[in-house]
Order: structure tokens, then C-alpha cells, then sequence
DNA sequence: CTTGCCTATGCAACAAGTTGCATAGCAGGA
DNA sequence: TCCTGCTATGCAACTTGTTGCATAGGCAAG
């Protein structure tokens, strides 16, 4: 599994607690990786154990106390290791092109407000993208070599985004196409393929 | 979960076996979704035991005989009701994404090889993709209701695997600049990230 | 004739990911 | 004052997904 990894990059780009890796899962990381605290916390406690990392306990006001974990050269050498290896193409998993193939054996258009509702869930995400790279990356001339690869993956992102936004309304339009040629076949006594 | 609404849609579209369906899940519908046969045969036994599908023994010559599966009307009545309540987006997890952004704490050289290789990979499919579209959709003016639907999630596909494409050129020609940046800062005495 | 591959199904063990809950102090608003 | 929400960590139970193996007949190549 990669779990560990994107832990350990993401503890080299800046040691921190579980907790605030949970968090960058649903931000910077979170562009090519998703995970839960519990799985975060889970994995972070067989790290320590097999000495890849180091917590030092940092006390705060105002808030609980927190195990702060930085990586350890044996971390450092299993991320080299990996890096080494050839991974795996990742299998595609799209529940909405489930639902769209599904929806010829239900009502078409019964699908455009679920892929409308996606669409600007992908038009927000593409927005915080571009938000972000204007942010973090306002003069790509003056980058080092570890800005250059975080915003080469960032442009990963929002290319993703913007294919994705292309391509649903590519399907919102098939789907219209298709509830206005039933109708019409509807209107010529015909009728849509209907659930059973 | 949605594998077994993934095999409903499948069976839907042509009732199939266990072994049949993991085949498809490697072509057709392994355009958005993976899985293996272990997989598949656990979720048909409990489908089966649901009685949303329902087997069919056929005997065949020169091959063991094989249970064929269709879908029995509780299975559409569940997959209507799931095409009715929304799905979450999906994370994205892409390891290479990871590696990449790692490569800062080591040789960002030494990942061009492995990109080239899944840019190979990724050139592949699309041009899987392109030849089965020409195959089964050569004329788009003719689809029904559920053809219209899959070439408009074949196209999800095309649009993906061009993207991931240029996306990986970008990467690519981002490590050549690294590369070349770094062997000019040695030139002049200096070094690179190195690990450690 | 043996070796390997394809069809076809399945068990068992393990690894990974999800969900629900628990604790606990502090801050801010109703 | 009480309720909600944030920081912070974690256990337990459950569902999914992966890997290795087993069976078993036929077919083709070496």
C-alpha cells in the first residue's frame, strides 16, 4: 500500500501531527490521496513501531497536547526503496458511470440533477485548484526543485478537474438529448425504456 | 458499495457468468471499474442469496459447465432505488502523484523512466478506447437509449486516458528541467537535493 | 507426453478502509 | 447556561479488497 508513503512525503514537506495530516489529506494531499484520522493514526502507530518516524509531544494552550512526527532515516530509506519500484496503473472506480450505464434500465432523466449536483462539486474543486496555484505558485520562475514537483501534481489536479467538467456536461447534454427524444417518441405514441 | 449495482448493470446489459463477468470488468466495464474474480463470486453468492439475480446451470463441451446469472426483479427494484439516492464523489488516489512529489527528497531523474512507462500504459488504453469506439459506435446518429449511454461513458474514458497523456508529458518535461538545471548547478559546484 | 494455458468456481487468510463511538478541555454563540 | 464545534487521539467492529491456493477437464505446442 502507498498509505505510508504519501505520509512520509507529506512529513518530510513538513513534520506535524496526525491530526494536522488528516487535514492535509483534505487539502494539498487530498488532490491524489484521500484518508480518514483512523486510518491516519492507525498506520502512523506501526510507523513509529517500525522506527520510520519520531513523535516529540508538543504541548499547547488552549488545545490538547500533540504528537509531533518527523521522519526517521529508515522512513527516508523505504521512501527511496519505493520510489525505486515501478507501481501499478490505478484501476478507475466511477460510481456516476455505474449510475449512467444504469440509467438506460431506469429513467435517463431522472439522472440530471445528481450529475449537475457532481458538476459543481468538480467546478468548486477546480475553483479552490486554481485559487491554490495562484497562491502558492504565483511565479513559477522562481521555484525549487520540491515547489516545481508539488506544482506539476497540482496541475495534474486541475486538468483532472477541468476533463471531468468537460466531460460531464458532454453526458448532462446527452441526457437532455435523450429525454427530449423520448418525449417526442412519447408525443408519436412510443414510449421510453421505462423500469420494466 | 457499488460493485454489485457495477454486476447488476452488467447483467442487465447481458446476463452473464462469474467468470464472464471478471472478463468484462477487464475490458468494457473495467473502463470505470475494477475488480477481481474473488470479488465478483463473493458479491454474486450474496446477491444470489438476496435473490436480486438468479442462476441458470448451462453445460458446455470442451469447457466445465458454468452458472449464468440474470437479474431477478428485487435486484432492479435495488438498483433503481441507487440510482435515485446520490453517490459521494470519489477520492482520487494516484500513487504516481505521490512519487512525484516525493522524487523532491530524492533523484527526480530516476522517476522518469517510470513515467514514460505509465505514459506507454496510459497511450495503450486510448488507443483501446478509440479502436472500440470505432467498433461499437461507428455511427452515432443510430444508437438507442442504451448505446447513447455507454459511448457517452466511453468517452469519460477517452477524455481521461488524453488528459492523463498531456498531463504526464508536463511531468515529464518538468524532470528534464530539473535534470538539466541540476547537472548545470554541478557544473558550477553546487548539487542537487540528493538524499541527505 | 508433459508442460503450460484457458475455462470455471471457490475457500481461507490477510490487508486496507469505513463507521460509530469515547474522551476531554476550551471557545463562542444562543 | 447549555449547546455546538474545534483540537486531538484512539478503540472496536465491520465491510471491502487482495493474495495464495485448490480443483478439474480440455486443448495446443514443444
Amino acid at each position: 500500500m502507498a498509505l505510508e508513503h504519501a505520509i512520509l512525503v507529506s512529513l518530510l514537506e513538513q513534520p506535524g501531527s496526525g491530526y494536522e495530516l488528516a487535514r492535509r489529506f483534505n487539502r494539498s494531499i487530498g488532490y491524489f490521496w484521500t484518508a480518514t484520522h483512523q486510518q491516519i493514526y492507525r498506520v502512523l502507530k506501526r510507523m513509529e513501531n517500525d522506527h520510520w518516524i519520531e513523535a516529540r509531544h508538543v504541548a499547547q494552550e488552549a488545545a490538547p497536547g500533540k504528537k509531533v512526527y518527523s521522519v526517521a532515516e529508515p522512513g527516508r530509506a523505504a521512501l527511496s526503496a519505493w520510489l525505486a519500484e515501478p507501481v501499478e496503473l490505478e484501476g478507475v472506480r466511477h460510481d456516476l458511470a455505474v449510475k449512467i450505464r444504469g440509467a438506460a434500465f431506469d429513467d435517463p432523466a431522472a439522472l440530471i440533477d445528481e450529475v449537475e449536483r457532481h458538476r459543481e462539486a468538480h467546478a468548486d474543486r477546480l475553483a479552490r485548484y486554481l485559487a491554490g496555484e495562484q497562491r502558492d505558485f504565483p511565479d513559477p520562475a522562481t521555484l525549487d526543485t520540491g515547489q516545481e514537483l508539488q506544482h506539476a501534481v497540482l496541475r495534474g489536479g486541475i486538468a483532472y478537474e477541468r476533463m471531468t467538467l468537460g466531460w460531464l456536461d458532454d453526458v448532462l447534454a446527452t441526457l437532455y438529448r435523450l429525454k427530449d427524444g423520448r418525449r417526442q417518441q412519447e408525443r408519436r405514441g412510443g414510449h421510453g425504456p421505462g423500469r420494466t
